[in-house]
DNA sequence: AATAGGCGCAACCGCTCGATG
DNA sequence: ACATCGAGCGGTTGCGCCTAT
């Protein structure tokens, strides 16, 4: 299909955006939510094609994404991710609450890569650049994922088990076209043939290797009991994003302690569970806790790196209240699917527009940015305007605000 | 101060898939 | 079975900012 029959069309606006767009773009999704795109840009006002505006808002506009810049944390998981699902980045993204994964593919192509070719490690294979001759269009491969590097073993999780679960790349000489075909296919396979995988097994397999696999995958079973038996096989695996996303939002959504013991909370670096990166060398590993939710007025908790004199809370946090919207709604659309709602009704426009009322335990967490609190009332009666930073300090200034801060 | 090059980010392009008629 | 459409995904491009010279 290729392009949208609506972009050929005379009158369409391409390139940036403006604020004004972005503010039609917002109001209108906010208000009835983006049901079909395509007639979103007419009934917004908006003379883009809808497949641009979808775009604008799943990668700009959506109340949910973090700002600023990548943690190690993150960044380390999207290398471990990347190890064992390639270039999926959208699946690679499912993993990073509040990250889109535009985001992740441009953080990919500009930093990462670069920086694993500095350490000599091939970025396709995530072997040794000395052991990958030509590697640079090298297509990964489960032998290459399991041929045991120690890079690999370092960057990837365990994994006999995780090769078994990882969908078979095409070969490298196979078209474009082809290749996705296959690895869309290998990639439904690769989710139908681990319906049975545990959570336990994987968590098995998970402890035995490097820390940085503590980003268990939950099942969601443990917050949805009443789904059926197939949804059990762990989110992590699970290529429907819609569901995934939902419940890897809930996560974050949830007080840490209601993660059952022996799993943690995937990669909650955006709401409840923030993490405390240290200023340490650039190819360190950051020492990092978690912080229990509702803290989030006492940043100067004490760290678990001693060794580090000067620490700053992850630059993510800063940003976070940006998405206090989020998890409120998400145990909403939590409580109706246990409820048997049809959680796909739930919009969040609905939140927002009082439909849904808050819970007494999202009200107690306050969320500071700019050191006053925006209280969601204000954000309803202030309008989006007031709520929302203009793009420009979200994205160039507060970059500069966390290059301030690292400079320190 | 001017400018070239590098870099990062936002957006577009082209493709496939799934739903629907 | 087929065509069409909407949506999503991954690759690529273009622009603006920053920095070095």
């Amino acid at each position: 299909m290729g392009r949208h029959s609506c972009c050929y069309k005379q009158k369409l606006r391409k390139g940036l955006w403006s604020p004004e767009e972005d503010e039609k773009l917002l109001k209108h999704i906010t208000k009835y939510g983006h049901g079909c795109w395509s007639s979103v840009p007419k009934l917004a006002g908006l003379q883009r094609c809808g497949k641009s505006c979808r775009l604008r808002w799943t990668n700009y506009l959506r109340p949910d994404l973090k700002r600023g810049s990548f943690s190690k944390q993150e960044e380390n998981l999207i290398i471990e991710l990347h190890a064992a699902l390639g270039n999926r980045w959208s699946q690679i993204a499912a993993q990073l609450p509040g990250r889109t994964d535009n985001e992740i593919k441009n953080l990919w192509n500009s930093c990462i890569k670069k920086k694993l070719r500095q350490r000599g490690i091939d970025p396709n294979t995530h072997k040794p650049l000395s052991e990958t001759k030509g590697g640079e269009d090298k297509v990964l491969t489960i032998s290459d994922k399991t041929s045991g590097s120690n890079e690999l073993k370092l960057l990837a999780p365990t994994s006999g088990n995780l090769s078994s679960i990882v969908p078979q790349p095409a070969p490298p000489s196979m078209s474009m076209a082809d290749r996705n075909q296959t690895e869309r296919s290998s990639s439904k396979n690769f989710v139908t043939s681990t319906k049975d995988f545990s959570l336990d097994q994987f968590a098995a397999a998970s402890h035995e290797s490097s820390n940085s696999m503590d980003y268990f995958p939950l099942r969601n079973s443990v917050y949805s009991p009443n789904l059926s038996m197939h949804q059990n096989l762990p989110l992590w695996f699970n290529q429907n994003s819609r569901l995934f996303d939902m419940n890897s939002e809930l996560n974050c959504g949830m007080k840490s302690t209601a993660v059952p013991s022996g799993s943690r909370p995937i990669v909650s670096t955006s709401m409840d569970l923030k993490p405390i990166v240290s200023i340490a060398e650039e190819d360190s590993l950051p020492g990092f806790q978690y912080l229990e939710a509702g803290n989030s007025s006492n940043n100067s908790a004490s760290t678990g790196n001693p060794s580090s004199g000067t620490e700053l809370q992850s630059n993510n946090s800063l940003f976070d209240s940006s998405i206090f919207q989020w998890p409120d709604l998400l145990l909403n659309k939590q409580a109706q699917i246990q409820l048997g709602a049809e959680p796909e009704d739930l919009k969040w426009s609905e939140y927002l527009n009082g439909a849904i009322s808050p819970s007494t335990d999202f009200q107690n967490q306050s969320q500071l940015f700019n050191g006053s609190v925006k209280e969601e009332n204000q954000f309803l009666t202030d309008g989006l305007s007031s709520w929302l930073q203009p793009p420009e300090l979200f994205g160039k200034d507060l970059k500069k605000i966390s290059t301030a801060f690292k400079q320190i």
